[in-house]
DNA sequence: AGCCGCTGTGAAAAATCGGTGAAAAATAGA
DNA sequence: TCTATTTTTCACCGATTTTTCACAGCGGCT
C-alpha cells in the first residue's frame, strides 16, 4: 500500500487528481490518500502521526492561500520528522524562484508544473520514480533468495541446503557440502513439486548434455540425496524409509520420473 | 568538480545549454562537460571510461537522429557500467509515452521538457537536486572509502589492503604492493560476501573482457591473494590452511566460483 | 514358475575440478 | 625502444564428482 500525504488548498485540483491517485497502481496494493487543505492542518496531522509509520511520499503545493511559504513550512515539518521522506511539489509556478527554492533549499525530490499536458499521468509516473528511488536507498543490502518447502530450505545465495535446521552434507564425506549436481537437482524437484520430473526434463533444466545424463545417473543422484537426508536424521535410513512410504523423494510411475513430496504435510 | 556526461544531437541545444552548464556552480569547483553527438559515440565513450571514475550525472535526449530509442540504448549502457549514476532526460516530448518509458522502464532520475520557461535555470536546479540525492545514497553505503570485513580493511583511496593491521604485499616481491587485479578481485569478493562469484561474474564486475578472463586466470589470482595473506601471517601457509578449512577465500564447488568467508567468525 | 521392466545398490571407471609451477603474452614505465 | 611487472596460458597432479556397469529385489504378467 502506497500512502500519500497531500496538502492542497484548491478543491478543483483535489477533484482532478484524487481519483487518479487513488486508482493508480503504485505497488500492487490500494493506496491510502491523506488530503489536508491547510498548512496548519498538515502540521497537526504530522505531529499526530506515529514516527514509525511515515507516509511513502508527500505532495505539496508551495504557495497556498496566498502565502508563498506555506508549502515550505510543511516541508520543514515533514523533513524534521522523516528526513528521508520524498517530497514532491505540485505547483502552478514552474521555472520560477519557487521551483528553485523547492529544489535547492528544501531538497524537493521533484517539482511538477500543474499546467502541463497530461499532468495526471506525469504525476503518477513521477511518484513511482520517487518511490523507486526511496526503496533503492533502503534495499541496498537486502535481497535474500531462498527456496522453501516445509522443513527444507535452500539458500540460493550460499547454496546451502538445510533440512530441519541442519545443513545437508555430502554423504560420502560429512565434512564436505552437498555436491553441485545433487543440490541443483533437489532444487528443481522442489520447485516443480508436485509435478514429477523425468531424467530428460532434469537434464534440460540443469542445462546438462542430454546424451550424457542418463536415467542411471539420475538414480545415483537421488541416492546421494536420500543419504544426505538420512545423515541429518541422525539414525539409520529414516529418510529412505520415508521415501518408501511415499513421502520425500519418491518415484513416479513411468519414464523414471521422481517427485518431491514435502514430508509430514499430510500424515503428520 | 561536477563531471557531466551529455548526449545531444542538435547543435542549437548544445549552444543554448553548454555555457550555462559550464558556468553554473554545482559544487564549488569548475565543471567538466563531455558532449557526444551520437548514441554510438556515447557508447564508445562509456566503454573507454574507467569504471572507477564515473561521471557525476548524465544528460540524455531520448529521441535522437529520428530514433525514439537512441537515448535509451545509451541509458542501458550507462546503467550497466554505473548502476547508481543519476540519469536526467532532456526532451521535447514531455507528458508523452517517452516520458513514461524514461521514468518507469529506464529508471530516469528526472525528465525535463526542453520547451519551458527558463529551461536553463530549471536544468541547473534539477542537476543539483540529482547530485544531492546521489551523494545521499553514497553517504549511506560507504561513509568513508573503506571496505571492511573483520580483520580485513580495503582503503579505496590508496587501494591499500590491510589484514590484521598489516599491509598485504605482492607475494612475488614483498616490497611491492598487491597487483591491481587481485586487489580488485578481493574487493568484489568481500563486497558480495556471502555470495560466491564465478569467473564470469568477476569479469563482468571488473569490466574485463569475458573472453580473456578465464577460470584459469581466476584461480591464479586467488592463489596470489592467498599467498599475500600467508605472507602477513608470518609463518608458512597459515592462511591457505584456513582456506582448506572453509574460511577466508574458499571455493564453492560449482562453475568455478569463489567466496569470501570472514575468518575467525566461529572457530576464533 | 519364468520372464519381463522398473528401482535400488555397490564398486569401479571416467570426467571434472582446484591447486600448482613455469613460461608465454600483454601491459606499463622509463 | 627496451625493461620491469602484471596477467594469461599451459601442462600436470591429486582429489572430488559424475557416470557407467553389473547385479539384486520386487511386482506384474503369461
Amino acid at each position: 500500500m502506497a500512502s500519500i500525504f497531500w496538502v492542497e488548498d484548491q478543491s478543483h485540483w483535489i477533484k482532478k487528481f484524487s481519483p487518479v491517485l487513488e486508482r493508480e497502481d503504485f505497488d500492487g496494493k490500494p493506496n491510502s490518500l491523506t488530503i489536508l487543505n491547510f498548512a496548519e492542518a498538515a502540521r497537526q496531522k504530522i505531529a499526530l502521526t506515529d514516527k514509525d509509520s511515515p507516509p511513502d511520499v508527500a505532495l505539496l503545493d508551495a504557495r497556498m492561500n496566498g502565502n508563498d511559504q506555506a508549502g515550505f513550512t510543511v516541508s520543514t515539518a515533514l523533513r524534521k520528522k522523516w528526513p528521508r521522506l520524498p517530497i514532491i511539489y505540485l505547483s502552478e509556478h514552474s521555472g520560477t524562484e519557487i521551483e528553485r527554492e523547492a529544489l535547492e533549499q528544501f531538497s524537493a525530490q521533484d517539482f511538477i508544473a500543474k499546467h502541463q499536458h497530461n499532468v495526471e499521468q506525469v504525476l503518477c509516473w513521477r511518484i513511482k520514480a520517487a518511490l523507486r528511488q526511496a526503496s533503492l536507498d533502503t534495499d541496498l543490502t537486502a535481497t535474500v533468495n531462498v527456496v522453501n518447502s516445509g522443513d527444507l530450505t535452500i539458500d540460493l545465495n550460499t547454496w546451502n541446503v538445510y533440512w530441519k535446521g541442519q545443513r545437508l552434507m555430502n554423504p560420502s564425506n560429512a565434512r564436505r557440502p552437498l555436491a553441485p549436481t545433487p543440490r541443483k537437482l533437489l532444487r528443481e524437484l522442489v520447485q516443480s513439486s508436485p509435478r514429477p520430473l523425468t531424467a530428460i526434463q532434469i537434464a534440460d533444466r540443469l542445462d546438462l548434455d542430454p546424451e550424457k545424463f542418463s536415467y542411471a545417473s539420475y538414480r545415483q543422484h537421488i541416492k546421494t540425496l536420500r543419504r544426505a537426508f538420512d545423515a541429518v536424521e541422525d539414525g539409520e535410513g529414516r529418510f529412505t524409509e520415508l521415501c518408501n512410504n511415499g513421502e520425500g523423494i519418491v518415484t513416479f510411475g513411468d519414464e523414471g520420473a521422481y517427485l518431491w513430496k514435502p514430508p509430514g504435510g499430510k500424515s503428520a
